[in-house]
RNA sequence: GUGUCAGUAGCUCAGCUGGAUAGAGCAACGGCCUUCUAAGCCGUGGGUCGGGGGUUCGAAUCCCUUCUGGCACACCA
C-alpha cells in the first residue's frame, strides 16, 4: 500500500507530466498554512527556474488538469506559484479503508521494510555494576528501534553484550583479596575445588566495585593489580575464573531482572568475554596478514582514510602487555556474529562519546576482513541524560543515579496521581502506576531525537498534561472505554473496515493525522527515529481529544454515522496500540 | 590545539533533502464538567530561529565566518 502523499503526488505528478513538464514537481506535502488548504505541492516554483517560464503560468496550467479530478475538493494556484489543495472525503475515508483492512498484521498499509539480517547490540550493562541511568537510554532506544524494525519485517537479533572481561572484574577481585586475603581463591598452594557459593552477597558486590573503582586513581600499586588480575582472568587462571564465575551468577539474574522490569527483552546474552575463543586466531590472522603491526609496545591496525577531516588514531586490538582491550573483544564478537548469524547489518546503539571507538572497530573489522566490505555496520550514538541544571543526571545525595531509584521515584510520583484520581481499584493501583511509570520515562527518552542531549525532567514526564507518555496512555485508554461500553450496552463488537462521509471537521482533522502512517512509519524504520512516532501519536491523540469533546459516539442517533465514528476510534484504538507496542510500552486498562 | 555535535518563545523540544504569516507542550492569563474518564477541551499573550556575511525569486534549513556550550582525541569501557 502506498502512503498517502504518495497517493496524492501520484496525481499531481501525472498533471505537470501531462502538461509537459518533469513529473518529480508533483510533490505534495502537508500545508505549512492550515488557513488556506490541507496540502500543497509547490513544484512550479522549481520547474520555473528549469523551463525558463513564470511559476504561476505553470501552476495555472496543472491546475486545469487537475480540475476534474475527484480526489480533491479544492484546488487552486496562488500568487506566485502554489497549488494548494484540500483533498476530498472519499478519496480520505477510502484511504482509511484500505488501512483498516490491512490491520495490524499489514501494517496497516506501511510497506515492508528490506527483509535485513540484522545484528543488535545494545544495553551494553557492566556485570557486578548496578544499573545506572546511563544505560537506560541504550535500553529504551535500542528496544524501540528493534521492535520497528521487526514489525517491519526484519531479522533482528538483540545482544545485550555484556560488560563481563574488562577492567572492573580486575577492580574487584583486587580489592576483594585486600579485604580478604584469607579466601582460598587467594592461596596460591591450594589445590581443592572452590566452593560454588560466592564468598560475597550481591549488594556487597556493588559496594566493592565503586570503592575499587575510587581506590585505582591514587593508588597505582593496586590499579597495576588490577590490569594484571584481568591479564589472569583472560588467560583462564583457575582462581580468577571461579571468582569470576560467582560474580556473574550473582549479578546476571539481577540485569535481568532489572531489563524486564523496563519490558526490554534480548535474544542473547552474550558478553565480552564469549569473544575470548576467537581473539587468538583474530590477532594471528592480523599479524599475518600484516594489517596489524607493533607500535610502542601495542598491537594497533592503522584505520585512516584519505577522506578523513582529522586524523583517526590506530585501533590497539592488544595492549603492550598482551591483554585484550575494548577494541579486541568487539571486534572478535564480530567475528563470532560472522560465523554464527551472517547479518546484513550491525546496529549499536551506544553513548556517543564511542562514535571514534566504533569507527575504528568498524573500519578494522573490514580491513581485517572479520567482515566483508559491503557490510552495512551503523553505530547509532545517543546524548547524554541531564537533570534539570542541564549537567548529568545525579540523585538527590551525589553518586550515580540507580536505575532502580530513578523507576522508583517515578513510579511513586504515577502512584499518587492514580490514587488521587480514584478510577483504579485500589489492588491495580500499583501495577497501574508501573505501567504509567514506564511509558513516562520511555516516551520521555524516545520523543527527543536520540542523538541529542536531553533533560530528564521527573515532573514533566509524569505529568498528565501535554506531550508525556501518560497523556497518550488516558487517551488510549478513553478510547477503550467507550467501546467498551458500546460492547456491554448492545452485546455487539464494533465492524471494521470502510468509513462513510461525516461531515464532521474533527473526524476529518483526525483522519489526516491517522493517514500519515505509512510515510511516518517508513521514515522512522530507515531513520532508526522513535521520535517520529511519538510526534505521530502526539498529533493522533490531540486530534482524538478534539474530536471526542465534540462529538458523541454513543449518543449519536443516525446509526450510520455512529457506526462510522465507532469504526473510525477502534481504527485509531488499533494504531496507537501499536505505535506505543513500537515505542516499547503498553497500556492499561483504566487509569 | 584538531575534530565533532549543538544554540529556535520564560522552560522543554519539533521543524533542517530551501517555499507562503517558524510550530507544539509546559508555565501565565481567560473560558468549558446534570452528557462516552475535566489526567480533557477551547481561547489569549509570548520569537532579531546565537551574531555577521553569502548563494537564491525565496534561508531556521545550503555555504563561509564568528561567538558560546557539550563531547572526543592510542594501551579505560
Amino acid at each position: 500500500m502506498k502512503g498517502f502523499l504518495e497517493k496524492i503526488s501520484e496525481i499531481t505528478s501525472k498533471a505537470f507530466a501531462d502538461c509537459g513538464y518533469d513529473a518529480s514537481y508533483g510533490k505534495v506535502s502537508v500545508s505549512n498554512r492550515p488557513d488556506l488548504c490541507e496540502y500543497q505541492c509547490n513544484g512550479a516554483m522549481a520547474a520555473a527556474k528549469a523551463y525558463h517560464k513564470a511559476p504561476f503560468m505553470i501552476a495555472d496550467e496543472v491546475v486545469a488538469k487537475l480540475a476534474e479530478e475527484k480526489a480533491f475538493s479544492l484546488c487552486e494556484s496562488v500568487k506566485p506559484g502554489f497549488i494548494n489543495l484540500n483533498i476530498s472525503e472519499e478519496f480520505l475515508t477510502d484511504y482509511l479503508g484500505e488501512m483498516a483492512e490491512a490491520g495490524r498484521e499489514g501494517r496497516f498499509g506501511a510497506p515492508e521494510g528490506a527483509g535485513k539480517k540484522v545484528v543488535m547490540d545494545y544495553g551494553g550493562p557492566n556485570v557486578a555494576k548496578p544499573l545506572h541511568v546511563g544505560h537506560l537510554r541504550s535500553a529504551i532506544i535500542g528496544e524501540s528501534i528493534k521492535r520497528i524494525r521487526t514489525y517491519m519485517g526484519d531479522q533482528v537479533t538483540g545482544d545485550v553484550h555484556l560488560g563481563d572481561w574488562g577492567l572492573q572484574m580486575g577492580l574487584i577481585i583486587e580489592e576483594l583479596k585486600d579485604r580478604q586475603p584469607s579466601l582460598c581463591y587467594f592461596d596460591p598452594d591450594f589445590t581443592g575445588e572452590y566452593p560454588k557459593e560466592a564468598p560475597f552477597t550481591l549488594s556487597e558486590l556493588e559496594e566493592i566495585y565503586p570503592a575499587a573503582n575510587a581506590r585505582k586513581k591514587d593508588d597505582l600499586e593496586f590499579a597495576e593489580r588490577a590490569h594484571y588480575a584481568v591479564v589472569k582472568i583472560q588467560q583462564g587462571d583457575p582462581a580468577y575464573m571461579a571468582l569470576w564465575k560467582h560474580i556473574m551468577d550473582l549479578s546476571l539474574p539481577d540485569l535481568k531482572r532489572n531489563y524486564d522490569r523496563l519490558d526490554v527483552f534480548f535474544d542473547l546474552w552474550m558478553g565480552e568475554s564469549d569473544s575470548k575463543p576467537f581473539i587468538e586466531d583474530m590477532i594471528n590472522s592480523m599479524k599475518e596478514s600484516g594489517v596489524a603491526y607493533k607500535s610502542e609496545g601495542a598491537l594497533v591496525v592503522d584505520v585512516t582514510e584519505e577522506t578523513d577531516s582529522k586524523e583517526i588514531p590506530p585501533c590497539i586490538v592488544q595492549k603492550s602487555d598482551g591483554a585484550a582491550i575494548y577494541a579486541t573483544s568487539d571486534l572478535a564478537t564480530i567475528v563470532w556474529r560472522e560465523r554464527n548469524l551472517q547479518p546484513d547489518m550491525y546496529i549499536y546503539v551506544t553513548d556517543k562519546r564511542q562514535e571514534l571507538h566504533f569507527t575504528q572497530v568498524f573500519r578494522t573489522a573490514r580491513k581485517a576482513g572479520i567482515v566483508p566490505e559491503n557490510r552495512e555496520m551503523k553505530w547509532m550514538g545517543f546524548g547524554t541524560m541531564n537533570g534539570k541544571d542541564g549537567k548529568p543526571f545525579k540523585p538527590r545525595d551525589g553518586g550515580v543515579m540507580r536505575l532502580e531509584t530513578l523507576i522508583g521515584e517515578v513510579n511513586s510520583a504515577v502512584l499518587n496521581k492514580v490514587k488521587e484520581n480514584r478510577s483504579v481499584a485500589e489492588e491495580d493501583a500499583e501495577k497501574t502506576a508501573e505501567m504509567i511509570g514506564l511509558a513516562a520515562i520511555k516516551y520521555g527518552d524516545l520523543s527527543n531525537q536520540a542523538s541529542k542531549d536531553y533533560i530528564f525532567d521527573i515532573d514533566r514526564f509524569t505529568s498528565f498534561d501535554g506531550n508525556t507518555g501518560p497523556y497518550i496512555l488516558y487517551t488510549i485508554v478513553r478510547i477503550r472505554s467507550i467501546l467498551k461500553k458500546y460492547e456491554e450496552e448492545t452485546g455487539k463488537t464494533v465492524a471494521t473496515g470502510k468509513l462513510s462521509l461525516m461531515e464532521n471537521a474533527s473526524a476529518k482533522a483526525m483522519m489526516q493525522e491517522m493517514v500519515k502512517w505509512n510515510e511516518m512509519l517508513t521514515s522512522a524504520y530507515e531513520e532508526n527515529a522513535p521520535h517520529k512516532i511519538c510526534a505521530y501519536l502526539f498529533g493522533l491523540c490531540d486530534t482524538f481529544n478534539s474530536f471526542y469533546h465534540e462529538t458523541k459516539i454513543i449518543g449519536e442517533e443516525d446509526e450510520a454515522k455512529k457506526q462510522s465514528y465507532l469504526s473510525l476510534i477502534t481504527l485509531a484504538l488499533e494504531v496507537l496500540e501499536t505505535a506505543i507496542f513500537l515505542l516499547g510500552f503498553s497500556a492499561p486498562e483504566r487509569m
